[in-house]
RNA sequence: CGCGGGAUAGAGCAGUCCGGUAGCUCGUCGGGCUCAUAACCCGAAGGUCGUCGGUUCAAAUCCGGCUCCCGCAA
């Protein structure tokens, strides 16, 4: 099948990857603009764009799609098929009508559960133990078109956003193949979205990032493993600002938000308590606890948030 | 010139303002205690104080250049 793929960042690699050693054609790649990142704020390519050059596959890169030139590039192309993995942009009807088989997105959920901008990382964040990855016929809504096929995963107790965007990604990579294929030979049936059990998530940014810990220990470990290794979650430990890369849940309890135990490092939560074993002092690097705790002297009650 | 923190023993920190034999917690190694231990006690090893230059009788500390690391903001 001729295809274009339309992705933005690591996410959306393995599927492309998929795509060009499969027997599809991938004759263009688009993606956002380079954009400005880290400290320096140096123009930085999406890995989209990198792995694309990489397999010598033509790269557009379009600011916008109101002004036609990209429906124009597109019609051009003639796709039999549009694949979409976290691009980051909203595709007008326009385009969406392009191609005969229409534009298919990967999603990191199982939807309709969890439409929008971060579904994988609110997963973890709300404790979920399934999750997977969905391919749908875009329509106009977000993320509410017909579901053509599905694949379900198991996510581990201390397992990260992070490490699930690599398993998803891959999975999502083979399902678009999968997909393809069957949509090719006709097999498949589009599945309406049982709007009843839909639900929405946001982007997530870093006003999520500070830990309560009056809130349960499970609670406290899905927010930090939820949001590693972005934005990461913060507190603040002897007046210091400090992020939590990562946790174990305790049994022991105690006054929440205070140290109960300095070797290991636990703080108690409202419920249970956790163990940090990860963090970050403002301005150092990442660090066992137990090396930040040997340098700062904490004590027992000493309180935490 | 976006704002800011940092580089001292294997790790994490103090000491820098006010120059004068480099210290703390942890780890490591040896010994002791113990049914036992990640607990406790005794002892030991381990550092050209990021780099280059300047001032000085004397620099981790004061002055200037350079390199690297990180937080915030975007």
């Amino acid at each position: 099948m001729r295809i274009i793929f339309m992705g933005t960042p690591d996410f959306a690699v393995p599927a492309l990857r998929a795509l060009a050693n499969s027997e599809h054609k991938v004759a263009a790649v688009f993606t956002q603009p380079d954009r400005p990142k880290g400290r320096k704020m140096i123009l930085t390519p999406p890995d989209v764009k990198i792995c694309a050059q990489e397999l010598k596959i033509p790269v557009y890169q379009p600011e916008s799609f109101k002004d036609g030139k990209a429906l124009e590039i597109i019609k051009g192309l003639s796709p039999e098929a549009i694949v979409v993995a976290a691009y980051g942009k909203i595709l007008p009807k326009s385009v969406l009508d392009v191609p005969v088989f229409g534009c298919i997105n990967i999603h990191g959920s199982l939807l309709p559960k969890y439409r929008g901008a971060a579904p994988i990382q609110q997963s973890v964040l709300n404790g979920d133990k399934i999750t997977g990855v969905t391919t749908m016929l875009m329509d106009a809504g977000l993320d509410t078109g017909d579901i053509l096929m599905t694949s379900e995963t198991n996510i581990g107790d201390d397992e990260t956003s992070g490490e699930l965007f690599n398993r998803l990604a891959l999975m999502g990579g083979k399902l678009i193949l999968k997909t393809l294929s069957a949509l090719e030979k006709g097999e498949i049936i589009p599945q309406k979205q049982d709007e009843s059990l839909a639900t929405h998530t946001s982007k997530i940014d870093k006003t999520y990032c500070p830990v309560d810990f009056s809130k349960s220990a499970q609670e406290v470990h899905n927010k930090v493993r939820g949001l590693n290794p972005w934005p990461v979650a913060v507190t603040e430990i002897g007046n210091k600002k400090v992020k939590i890369y990562s946790t174990k849940i305790r049994k022991e309890n105690g006054k929440a938000g205070t140290i109960i135990s300095v070797k290991p490092l636990v703080v108690a939560c409202g419920e249970n308590s956790v163990e940090i074993v990860e963090l970050q002092p403002e301005g150092k690097k990442r660090m066992p606890a137990s090396a930040f705790a040997a340098g700062h002297s904490l004590k027992i009650g000493d309180k935490v948030g």
